[in-house]
DNA sequence: GTAAAACCTCAAGTAAGATTGAGGTCAACC
DNA sequence: GGTTGACCTCAATCTTACTTGAGGTTTTAC
């Protein structure tokens, strides 16, 4: 039994072991924890040490990232994790629903906007009166203007 | 005819027109111009004057932006737009073809992603030893780990 | 028991993509 | 012709998400 499976049995994970696991760097772990997203303890030499489940964590922050979620988001998904035992299937499953839902919306907003490139930023009109990109009033209310249609 | 109507005409944009036609901010049009993205030249009192096509240019930063491109690609992108002529539908068209790509790309990540997400973040299997985020050597090379996989 | 590797804190730096503010000029309107 | 709004430059500041480095301690390995 290596080192590393001697501390994955004892449930006690140093952050040089999560980091590796991870795929995130010490530093990235060391800011994870001061705003809030993953927690530790400390031993006797004021080491940092996990629980296992802070692998989860941060692989559920990586693909969150990925979506396009901010740390700032992702901490507030995260805090409705239990606080007090490991979350379970179900626990987890509730983040995923939830992002689900954001990452299609992400994916139908990219479509449309895939739609508007390929109908708009190619179309042959370059008259100012009648191209939709520089008549935005034509299909848009008055109280939304210019490119605040790509945003969403 | 109103004044901005005379300024269109006239083929000769202020800045300010632009931020309220283009929807960014008069300081984010200086930010562009710094970085090369868009151009103009100046009046008798230094003042900044815009061709109209400004407009498109705009429109296709913020398109390109809202897919998760850099400004320094959209940069290199725009600068094969022609530097003589006003760009022409063909012109643009290229600009199109070249990002949908990327955006179909992405799409294909998201929805990848969403499905990781569905399988594997909301799966029950909290075990270090079976689950695929836990154990990503499971199924990638040696040379990749951890969140990796997730970065495309 | 000692050297190397891993860890600690805290401040500073980085990159992208802007925004804000100071101090001053130009243009539009009555 | 003066006031107000739009514009100018340039430096500084902001946010997000980290990384780097200095200076020092702890753990591990032989």
């Amino acid at each position: 039994m290596t080192d590393q499976q001697k501390k994955l049995v004892e449930a006690n994970l140093t952050v040089g072991f999560v980091a590796k696991r991870s795929g995130v760097k010490v530093s990235a772990l060391h800011f994870y924890e001061t705003k809030g997203l993953i927690r530790s303890w400390r031993n006797n030499g004021n080491q940092r040490r996990y629980k296992p489940d802070v692998l989860r964590r941060v692989a559920v922050i990586k693909a969150a990232q990925a979506m396009g979620i901010t740390l700032e988001e992702i901490k507030q998904t995260l805090a409705t994790l239990p606080d007090k035992r490991t979350p379970t299937k179900e626990d987890w499953s509730a983040l995923s629903k939830n992002w689900q839902a954001q990452l299609d919306e992400r994916i139908a907003f990219m479509q449309r906007l895939r739609d508007r490139v390929d109908g708009c930023i190619g179309c042959g009109c370059l008259s100012m009166t009648k191209c939709p990109i520089y008549n935005k009033d034509d299909y848009l209310g008055d109280t939304q203007s210019g490119a605040v249609l790509l945003n969403k």
